[in-house]
DNA sequence: TAGGTAATTAGGCAATCACTTAAACATTGA
DNA sequence: TCAATGTTTAAGTGATTGCCTAATTACCTA
């Protein structure tokens, strides 16, 4: 949680995640669209990693990460959840969102 | 989105937001709630301002803070829209929300 | 095995962050 | 007006962050 936020307040973090959002991508490849050196880039792709954001698969000398998009929107709309509770709920996805909490019971007290 | 971001990643201030969203507080009550001095608070409140996710009131010799939910779930539902778009859904509550989102004509798109 | 490419680790530095205490500002009430 | 209370601003400090270059590790191929 606090390593997701942590990892979600670089707008250079966030933009590698968008691109992942689109393909699987490697290190060399994520690093090339960047102005910044390619160690920068691995230090800001272990900070998503350690956060459970993006996965990492060795394959050859290659390093390809993919995005981890259940651990990414686990966590947000959770923590939306927590803090915007029933009152004023998220907006209009959120008569759904409620009525499938109600079949569970919960467990999402932080 | 940056400020919103950046203002998430202290866990103080994600508490304090956690604090706001059962009552609005005046800046003592805050700071009350903390082991650090009263001018951290008053610094973690401004940037919780300066994002966008509190409002404050003066009154008197008191300001009283309150969440501002719409911000707060905006922000982080966008992103997540943003990031996980249509393809590889939210989760459990993706299928709730994908039927409610089916109902009708979207106008959800971030 | 040697040379080249991909990626990470290590070490160092400037900038930023979170916090502190002290001071200032604003409001209330005697 | 003066003192007390609530809050913020200012100034300074230690820790952390983000970046760099150089070195290292891992893998592939000739």
């Amino acid at each position: 949680m606090q390593r997701v936020f942590e990892a979600l307040s670089s707008p250079v973090r966030r933009k590698i995640l968008a691109y992942l959002a689109h393909a699987d991508l490697t290190a060399g490849e994520i690093a090339a669209k960047f102005e910044i050196s390619k160690p920068a880039v691995s230090q800001h792709l272990s900070v998503l990693e350690v956060a459970g954001l993006v996965t990492s698969e060795k394959k050859g000398q290659y390093v390809h990460y993919s995005l981890a998009p259940d651990q990414l929107t686990n966590t947000l709309n959770g923590y939306v959840q927590e803090v915007c509770p029933v009152a004023k709920p998220l907006k209009r996805e959120s008569a759904a969102l409620a009525k499938a909490r109600a079949n569970k019971p919960d467990d999402a007290g932080l």
